[in-house]
DNA sequence: ATGTAC
């Protein structure tokens, strides 16, 4: 059992378990929270999960979890977990179900006075024009030789068939592709799941979400993003759908097959790895990467179903509406860091983390990199978004990481038990808070009071100096499955 | 998160 008083506190808002806490710790577990944030965060499993984590082979400096911790698969989410290159293990847990699930942030030109009266036609024509739900399909039918396609080229594909423009790609986070994906390694199930599911939304936490910008924090950063208060935005929130499910799923089992074979003992089986040197790491890196393609591909299909609606209700050009950035938050990527004084080549899982890259990080898209890429983290429904801005120490802290969102508080079935769903829909209504929503059941489960508080998470990341606030970003219409 | 179980 895991108390408090295991942690001592290394830096402001940072925590650690020892590694001599437990003989099997490769390195020591660390904690971005408050004080007060403890005593939650030891009511789940997650940290339990963070110390296995600090057990695999390889991993490096800290297997570390930001404030919107909470249990997972394995893996608490709101984790980072960076092993060595090429000979440690990459882990599917590690980096979650959804591959690639992320959210993209889109800004207008108009202000709230603009389209107040036209919201609701809005939400209406955006619910019309993206499917949302469980195992929904869309109207883009692919055949195997297209989807491998997507598989391949990810976002760039779709801005190619006309699905966008170039400026979308300057504006996501590896430029909407990774390049080791291979379509080859990703099953015909998952294929199959996926054929119908690009330009979907999905269920439970997944939205479009129109709000407006309250508040500007840091006016150098929100001009080079282009934001200014009472500016309407529309914030995208999905992943990589039943195919990325699929993926995770197919290599999770083929990973429990052959750990023996590599000497690997983990202390939860939900842990299941593999070196990422060996045929099965390579194998599922690239099946993650082609999943990961899909996922930015969906929010591509989607972004551009949001601005046909919006054409259709506020008229002017698809252009018009432009994207921030768009940031994955459940995915693997190699990346150079500097561990104990030296540059190494690390594989970085985030489940439920955010890249955060300061300024002059050659990975930052060119009109942000005097101040830091993007860093979007949704908030719950119903509750405020926030932009930040990477910041440098997120380097020394946290492999280049921030937290993802407000994190879960409550399990979705003791929300479904506690939480009436009509009611939440009246109470934010009556905040002047629209939701256009598919299942009442997903109501519940993303009730604002199943979350944390997004702004304590927030704030904690702020003065922890791995990301700074930029701007806060209210509700106003929420899409959802 | 998810054709919410094989």
């Amino acid at each position: 059992m895991i108390k408090i008083t295991d942690m001592k506190k290394k830096a402001p808002y940072m925590w650690e378990i020892d590694k001599s806490f437990r003989s099997d710790m490769n390195v020591p577990a660390r904690i971005f929270a408050t004080r007060e944030m403890l005593d939650d965060v030891l009511k789940d499993r997650s940290i339990e999960q963070l110390v296995n984590v600090a057990t695999l082979r390889g991993i490096q400096s800290a297997a570390i979890v930001m404030p919107d911790v909470h249990e997972g698969y394995g893996f608490p989410i709101g984790g980072v977990a960076a092993t060595l290159w090429p000979s440690g293990v990459i882990s599917p847990g590690g980096i979650g179900y959804d591959i690639n699930c992320g959210v993209r942030l889109v800004k207008s030109q108009l202000e709230l006075s603009d389209i107040k009266s036209r919201i609701k036609l809005l939400g209406a024509a955006i619910y019309t024009s993206i499917p949302s739900g469980v195992g929904k399909g869309g109207d883009i039918l692919l055949s195997e030789a297209k989807l491998d396609e997507v598989l391949r080229h990810g976002a760039q594909k779709m801005v190619q068939k006309g699905y966008g423009f170039e400026a979308d790609i300057d504006h996501t986070e590896s430029r909407g592709c990774l390049e080791n994906a291979d379509p080859a390694m990703v099953s015909h199930q998952a294929k199959k799941r996926g054929e119908d599911q690009l330009g979907t939304m999905g269920a439970g936490n997944h939205f479009v979400e129109v709000g407006v910008v309250e508040e500007i924090y840091d006016e150098e950063c929100a001009n080079a993003y282009g934001l200014f208060e009472n500016q309407i935005t529309v914030l995208i929130h999905t992943g990589s759908r039943g195919l990325g499910h699929q993926v995770a799923t197919d290599y999770i089992k083929i990973m429990m097959g052959k750990m023996r074979d590599y000497g690997i003992v983990v202390p939860d089986r939900e842990l299941a790895c593999a070196p990422f040197d060996s045929p099965e790491g390579q194998k599922y890196f690239a099946a993650m990467a082609a999943a990961a393609n899909f996922a930015w591909a969906n929010r591509q299909a989607i972004m551009h179903g949001v601005r046909l609606a919006w054409r259709d209700i506020f008229g002017g050009k698809l252009e018009d509406l432009e994207l921030l950035y768009d940031v994955a938050h459940n995915i693997a990527k190699i990346e150079t860091h500097i561990i104990d004084g030296k540059l190494q080549k690390v594989i970085v899982h985030r489940k439920g983390a955010t890249r955060a890259f300061g300024p002059g990080n050659p990975e930052v898209p060119k009109d942000y990199r005097d101040v830091g890429q993007p860093v979007i983290i949704p908030g719950s429904m119903g509750t405020s978004s926030f932009v930040l801005a990477g910041a440098n120490r997120s380097m020394e802290l946290s492999f280049g990481s921030s937290c993802h969102g407000a994190g879960r508080q409550m399990s979705r079935s003791e929300a479904k038990r506690r939480v009436d769903a009509t009611s939440i829909i009246n109470e934010l209504e009556h905040r002047g808070i629209h939701v256009q929503a598919g299942s009442l059941k997903g109501i519940a489960e993303e009730a604002p009071q199943a979350y944390k508080d997004v702004e304590s998470v927030v704030n904690v990341v702020h003065e922890a100096g791995i990301a700074k606030k930029v701007a806060k970003l209210r509700p106003l219409m929420v899409i959802k499955g």
